[in-house]
DNA sequence: TTGTACGCGTTATCAA
DNA sequence: TTGATAACGCGTACAA
């Protein structure tokens, strides 16, 4: 027996397969690869002799040989929201069975951080880059740029894509629900907001065209803070805008786990629902529907920009890119019982 | 100048770095990893280089050569389930600053697709490997007690770890729910569970434990489904139960999700809670607590599950195996308004 | 369709 | 403490 190599952890090489399967590596590798390029016989043969060997190639020297590893990164801001986990299942889901590999990195809403991890994931020389907004700093910016892989900005468009992009505007968003609050006939309508990040401005930045365009804007009716999205800061800011403004008639929350948090809090102030305080979320989980009274929010095809924003990237991978660069993917404003203050609004349905 | 090698996609190499540095190339490559052991003026020369080139090693040709890749493959069976967010988020913590990257697998509640995970993740020669649960298949088992690296199970502690353990007890968490249940006076408790993967089946073990010490044990007071949860589900599932025991005056939900929906739908059915049904979670998320009524649930550190296996992981990397290969976190049981139907339960507090 | 020669960028080995 | 040399396992380029 020909003596293992100094250092190989002992697992069977592609030359080990070719010994046995009586061919040349290269024809090994080109059956795994590309099979339709190797006569039938032969990859029958290397196939048995894979099986027979329990080989399974080297990722890390393939990456090496052809400077590029199967990998996609994905950079989310956060991996606990509940909107970026359904991104980050889409964007799984629509791998299928490639060989392509998922490579997460958690920016937590810091430019600066995105930075360092586009630095880490570039240093694989991944095949594509998917990234969360359209707010990179400048030097991320630039990494992407030059980074010499199809990349695609998600959860938003806007007028200059690095390459491609899939979103909606948060913007129209957040003035859709507005106008609808403002249409069921609430008046003081108030804005709540965690984290804001970018997008979270954007959607105040609707609610606040909305309100000017109805002539209801009062910087009063605006609370916000930094401090990350939960349910409980859904309740402590309520009760800060009730506090602040007391005639208060309705909000609209910067998402779903705030406007929860509203719900609970009016429950216990015995604020009644919709007609002392309407609500309205956005993104539309399971929960809005189910909560009572259902809550009012804008669903937004979260999972699917995930599983498009792959298709894309495959697409550009495969040198096929895609004809639209820019993808809007819409949103869809979903009115309940929360806001149903006007005869024309959902009516409670019977028990 | 010396033309470009051939294929490079133009990146300094480090060959690069020691010409400009005037060192030899190993000893770049050691006062990258190792600083202390190269001399504090090469290690100087050298780090000017290194920026006035904009080197980033190659992580492939790292790899390659130690027969190792800084990656920690983790095995969740669902990246939306908050709780294995927050183990994943746990996780990415852990890492800190170091050069470890994550590789993250979602199987999908899948023994198949485990396996198939672990084969892909195994050909990238990972650092540690991370799995969740203790019912893997013999061929998982196979691969992960063959991996030649440290591996950590989370999420439960069993018998008979493949190396080392970090969780809990859904067994007793399932119990202790039950009995506090019983002992605020309920009799006619029923379970409600989803998805019904192996830690659900546990907590069902351990109510079936409970109900049948205290001898109020009834098959028809289980409903349980394997689709997976969600809030709308436990409004249907609760539904269910109540139209198979009309007398049912508690739930014990499977986990939180579940919990809201019954939450909603007994609001919905006017059925006073906690008096005319207490109902009970399990992971005891933030909602919980904010819930009106709060809602009892069983706390679990998955948080911290997922920092203390990075820490477990990357102790057992530098050859410092702990001392507890098996380590039980416990849980704790949150006792609110929902399950308080005894004076002795916590009141609702004055507004 | 198949094979040969070589290089990918780094680290392990061993000697100085 | 530092360096020369030889892998690491595979894919590219080119030839047959």
């Amino acid at each position: 027996m020909k003596p293992r190599s100094r250092r190989g952890g002992g697992r069977p090489t592609i030359a080990d397969v070719a010994r046995k399967a009586g061919v040349g590596a290269i024809t090994v590798s080109r059956a795994l690869r590309e099979p339709e390029r190797v006569s039938p016989e032969l990859r029958e043969q290397i196939a048995r002799a894979v099986d027979a060997l329990g080989y399974v190639p080297d990722r890390n020297a393939r990456a090496l040989a052809s400077a590029r590893a199967d990998v996609i990164g994905v950079l989310v801001p956060s991996l606990t929201n509940n909107v970026f986990a359904e991104v980050v299942r889409g964007i799984y889901d629509g791998l299928g069975d490639t060989h392509l590999q998922v490579q997460l990195g958690n920016t937590h809403y810091s430019g600066l951080e995105e930075e360092r991890l586009l630095q880490v994931f570039l240093s694989q020389k991944p095949s594509a880059l998917i990234v969360s907004g359209i707010d990179q700093t400048p030097a991320a910016r630039a990494l992407l740029e030059s980074a010499g892989c199809p990349v695609v900005q998600i959860m938003e468009i806007g007028p200059d894509p690095v390459d491609m992009m899939i979103g909606f505007s948060h913007l129209e968003g957040g003035r859709a629900v507005t106008r609808h609050m403002i249409e069921a006939g609430y008046r003081k309508v108030g804005f709540i907001g965690a984290r804001m990040d970018p997008r979270s401005q954007r959607r105040l930045a609707g609610y606040r065209a909305a309100m000017e365009a109805a002539g209801l804007y009062d910087v009063r009716l605006v609370t916000t803070t930094t401090t990350p999205s939960s349910v409980s800061l859904g309740q402590e800011l309520f009760r800060d805008a009730l506090a602040k403004v007391p005639t208060l008639d309705a909000v609209f929350c910067n998402n779903d786990d705030l406007a929860l948090g509203v719900l609970f809090e009016a429950n216990r102030a015995a604020l009644a629902i919709p007609s002392k305080v309407g609500i309205a979320g956005f993104n539309d989980l399971d929960m809005m529907h189910v909560a009572f009274p259902s809550i009012t929010s804008v669903r937004t095809p979260r999972y699917e920009i995930g599983r498009q924003a792959i298709a894309m990237a495959r697409a550009a991978i495969a040198g096929k890119r895609p004809a639209d660069l820019v993808v809007d993917t819409g949103f869809e404003l979903m009115a309940r019982e929360s806001t149903a203050r006007h005869p024309d609004g959902r009516r409670p349905p019977a028990p």
